[in-house]
DNA sequence: AAGCTTGCCGAAACCGGTTTCGGAAATCAG
DNA sequence: CTGATTTCCGAAACCGGTTTCGGCAAGCTT
């Protein structure tokens, strides 16, 4: 049949199949194939499904720079690594990416990665990202409190989706995990193993999220019926050193905690230190519970009960909230949660001190 | 001026300067403009001069879109995430990621990421790329011995860099870290402390560094008037538990080593369980080097002593290889290699064990 | 049956570039 | 001074799409 043929003759020349391949196999002009793959109203039912047929058995699949010249969209998704906090994005990064790519992959987008190692650089960086329309919208990680990206893009009109929270959240949509929760958890846990004096390490406070756990950590308290301790309490600690300091000041207090929840894994493994460094035995003489669920935590002596985030599944829920927004729903409706998952490890146990 | 006039219409509109823009302003046609800053012969001195100039002025950087859709390269450069390895890639990814898009942008290139998480992923994930032209080029972190990449993108004749060296290398450039310099180092250095009997935990086989390091050690061995002991030599090991168990049966052996020479960093970890649970002190009674330069040895107790490699540096010297050669370079010329930085942090001692 | 919509598609312009082709002016040879 | 080359640039086609515009034919009025 003529119609195989063509159909052969154009696959089987190695190079591409354009849209012109596909009218031509149907005796139609290219515009309306074009509006009749994107749904133009002017386009009769029975053509519309003639053409989608065709083009799906002649694999066309149209160029993406292409369109982009007319449409200044190129299906594809632009990420801005911060080199300056690496120290916080490395762990996460891997899987992180692992998932975003496989978002958009699986929507037909692909992922831009570009990198920035200061603030002002980190500006110029979507600037010429957008100039030059490498993305059609950004996923930003690490929402901030005052996020800079965020009035760029904000006043730019660009489509963008956080990972972690806006406080104003106008023009904002986000993934996120409720840290508040899990901060919360934590505190009704060791509450129920008897503990009293428990103390808290937040992470860093320019971000959003520590905001978050810091009202979630309160809440537990006031739900258990505890009072806050301010000289048990720290902020800023992220690093495994930060957490170690932070940790001995709060173990050499004068009436020192029975348990601490730290918001950031890494800054657990450092109280371990301080308190090894004290002779005190971790679940025992100490209860730690630690967010973030890094693979270092499991291997620690004893094993850091934690609440394990998945980041893969973070960047696929972020991609494809990207998509939706730059396809234009509205942004109210592209705000989700999660929670993170609770793994009792055995870094937490009864209060053993009598008072 | 009616120039000056011109810039600031075009440039002052807000949206971007087109080639059109720039022709306008010096009265030419776009076709001529186009020609002036690619270079051909066909156009004079003083022409060429006069549009790279007033381009510069308008600040006119063509749109690697448009330019796509006739020429076919994007001015992108293609990295693949495998999900399969992560717990080899993990860490080092942030820094390469990093150090790939910082070379790719510095020449006015973008780094587009996807992901794979089997095989056949794999080779369909760089057949849309490249069917798609998302990438002109790719690199390929983690060379293989036997590597289904290569013969893909050798056979397509698309241009790639490997991270890692090829054995065939015909049609191949690369940069590597010298890793058989390392651990031929790491021998020397021990056998300068009266070690003689060394073991060697290497890692996986299927990729190419694993012979290489294989080699280094032993030609290390052979300098240091040392003779290899099958026993003391293991294969196959990347994570700290695959450590832990080569360790273990290492140190099991009848006549076990005083030092070991890891070529991963995390087994080495793995071995320093090992010698603690056979109340071995490393650094006196187990002397241990590793290779990577992993933060979490800089914090194991006693500090791994290890060879740290850059893998920001070789993410932006893998970019800049990967342009030269879409640009057309010759194989041959790129093709580099560089050495890891010995640390000595404390693991490694004088030999105590008399014979 | 004439006049008006409406539905549906082709023709053509356009997006922002690159590349081929051809021809005018300037240079050279004789 | 004429004829043949060069030199240098403009005109136009092209890349693979999208989008505007206009017109034909069928269906509706009245």
């Amino acid at each position: 049949m003529a119609k195989s043929a063509a159909v052969l003759s154009a696959s089987a020349k190695g190079a591409r199949v354009t849209i012109s391949d596909v009218a031509e196999a149907l005796s139609l002009t290219k515009s309306t194939v074009s509006r009749a793959l994107n749904g133009y109203p002017d386009i009769s039912q029975s053509t519309q499904l003639r053409v989608k047929r065709m083009a799906e058995r002649m694999a066309y699949q149209p160029l993406s720079h292409a369109q982009a010249i007319k449409t200044g969209r190129t299906r594809s998704l632009g990420f801005v690594l911060q080199l300056a906090d690496h120290d916080a994005q490395r762990p996460f990064l891997a899987e992180f990416l692992a998932g975003l790519s496989e978002g958009a992959t699986a929507q037909g987008y692909t992922l831009t990665v570009a990198s920035a190692d200061n603030e002002e650089h980190l500006i110029e960086t979507f600037q010429t990202l957008l100039r030059d329309r490498k993305a059609d919208g950004f996923i930003l990680p690490r929402a901030m409190v005052d996020d800079p990206r965020v009035k760029l893009l904000r006043k730019a009109d660009v489509p963008f989706v956080l990972f972690g929270r806006q406080f104003d959240p106008e023009g904002c949509c986000w993934f996120d995990i409720r840290g508040e929760d899990a901060m919360r958890d934590a505190v009704l846990h060791l509450a129920g193993l008897g503990h009293r004096r428990i103390g808290f390490i937040n992470g860093g406070t320019i971000y959003s999220y520590a905001k978050l756990r810091r009202e979630g950590f309160e809440d537990g308290m006031a739900q258990a019926g505890l009072t806050l301790e301010p000289e048990l309490m720290r902020e800023n600690a992220v690093t495994m050193e930060e957490g170690e300091r932070a940790g001995a000041s709060i173990l050499d207090a004068s009436d020192p905690p029975t348990a601490i929840v730290c918001a950031v894994d890494q800054t657990a493994l450092g109280v371990y230190r301080a308190a090894h460094l004290r002779g005190l035995v971790i679940g025992h003489d100490l209860s730690v519970v630690g967010y973030d669920g890094i693979k270092e935590g499991a291997h620690a002596q004893p094993p850091l009960s934690t609440f394990v985030v998945d980041n893969r599944a973070s960047g696929v829920a972020l991609a494809g909230l990207l998509i939706r927004r730059i396809r234009g729903e509205p942004t109210v409706q592209l705000r989700k949660t999660s929670l993170a998952h609770f793994v009792n490890r055995g870094s937490t146990g009864q209060n053993t001190r009598h008072e």
